[in-house]
DNA sequence: ACTATGCTGAAAAGAATATTCTATCTAGTC
DNA sequence: GACTAGATAGAATATTCTTTTCAGCATAGT
């Protein structure tokens, strides 16, 4: 009889917190079944609302029927979908504590120090996007951005810190399947790539201090043979906005170890997305008009 | 005999978030009987107990009977104890979601609706920051850090969208004198390149939906061999999260035509920063007893 | 192709909960 | 000191929610 342990099975030990229920779920994730595994999605993806609504609200917004969330519930180890809830329920006390505290020291008028790196980043990444929304100009988004769209080929120019940002941009222009070239110097041939561009190409050059020598030569040089030049960089005194055409300055924030891309990557997002409008805008102008 | 709205008097209307309902107790607080004054400090001490006990557990702990409980909803303008309680559910559901819209009326306050593309996106990056201030638990951070500190090399390991926060790691690493390989597939060479991962390094694998398969089958692969994995993904249930010995969530916003890199990279340079400290106090603690 | 196993969905049973009702109590007033 | 109006406690009721059950269905293995 003792095998009979086919229904509310609690081979397994029911979690005692979040932390502990989001690692089991995932670990057991590949041995539930196909509903299961939604509902496993659904609740780490909405913890709030599996903690508040009742099971038939939220069997419904997921798309299941109630029984299923109890048969959840108990293949985790609970004996029930209220003793699971439970558990939603106190990380939501949890975090609702820890947000009144940083509420509290937020209004403390910054008289306190964080706790814990990630806040300080945390902050310091909203102050450079803040920042970058004051001062970017908006009609040169859009100029950038013409200019992108008009180029036979966009050619990518960064080094060192600047360069996951070339990169993004040359993963977000093949999804927009727009021609581009990144230049990364690979096997030391970056000048000779780059000599490839022609004025009827764009190159998109990214370089903040210490300017990389390389990216800013390359700039001026192919600037003079014609080739326009759009830039992101640090400030309108950099070499490389002098060699642009059309330039982005992005504030650069203080002197951390480390500085933050928070913000240059956020402009080239709006710059790619824009490209992406305009490149459709054309589309349709030539569909419409042969 | 229409005067005989002694009870159940509807005659206020009933608040309708807990910031409206904080000042509705205020100010009726002088006129209530002396039980419902109580029930009124009570409600207002332990609002998370309003929000998620039962009306038998709220009224026992707050001395008084349920009936009374339900009176005092009434007598704030609501029919039920059920309808006032979703006011206090609410409180605690919005310390936790919704920064967008937060931040949306944050700008609204400044005067203004986004103008431009701009200023969707720097909202849209606010709010991951702070989803990710949130959902990152500060201990795993250590964890993380120590490891990578422990580590001989470190691999690091992205494809795709990912790519661009294991070259900033990369940059980090190196300046921080860590020994590193950025694994870039250079040749298609990068299954081999990981083979030489040994149990002493660690990898720092970073794969966000869709997972590119090559990443995760070296995370698995490498991972069965002893390897310790970090890892930085978007979903507990991701196949990076399964593989690694200790992974981080990074929240991902809704469906952007291009994802934002930015809540990756803010945990990217707090790892890094961490990892800087870790390695100067391992150096003083060598420098002091030898 | 067939059988066995496990999963899913609908509905009914069962448990818990909120609300209402009435008798009782308290305080203020004549 | 009795009376009245309002508030309270406790039990009864009505409602809502969870859980179980069971039949149908899909899946995988023989």
């Amino acid at each position: 009889m003792s095998d009979k342990a086919t229904l509310t099975e609690k081979l397994v030990e029911a979690p005692a917190d979040y932390e502990e229920l989001k690692s089991a779920i995932a670990g057991r994730y590949a041995s539930l079944s196909r509903q299961l595994q939604s509902i496993a999605r659904f609740a780490l993806e909405n913890p709030n609302d599996i903690a508040l609504e009742t099971v038939a609200t939220i069997a419904k917004r997921a798309g299941v029927q109630p029984s299923s969330m109890v048969r959840f519930a108990q293949t985790m180890g609970y004996d029930g979908f209220t003793t699971m809830q439970q558990v939603f329920r106190s990380r939501l006390m949890a975090g609702a504590v820890s947000y009144r505290d940083r509420i509290r020291s937020m209004a403390k008028d910054r008289g306190e120090g964080p706790e814990s790196l990630l806040d300080d980043f945390v902050d310091e990444g909203m102050a450079s996007l803040q920042a970058l929304r004051d001062s970017i100009d908006r009609p040169t988004i859009a100029a950038a951005a013409d200019r992108l769209v008009a180029a036979e080929e966009v050619f990518l120019l960064a080094q060192r810190r600047a360069f996951p940002v070339a990169f993004y941009l040359a993963y977000a222009l093949g999804r927009l399947e727009k021609r581009y070239r990144l230049l990364d110097g690979t096997g030391g041939l970056m000048h000779q790539q780059a000599a490839q561009a022609r004025p009827s190409d764009t190159i998109l050059a990214i370089s903040f201090t210490p300017y990389s020598q390389d990216v800013i030569d390359i700039a001026r040089e192919r600037s003079e043979a014609g080739v326009p030049i759009v830039g992101i960089t640090d400030s309108p005194l950099s070499p490389l906005a002098m060699a642009a055409s059309v330039s982005f300055e992005v504030p650069d924030q203080g002197d951390q170890p480390f500085r933050s891309l928070v913000a240059p990557l956020c402009l080239a997002q709006t710059l790619m997305v824009t490209v992406g409008q305009k490149m459709a805008e054309r589309e349709n102008n030539r569909g419409d008009s042969p």
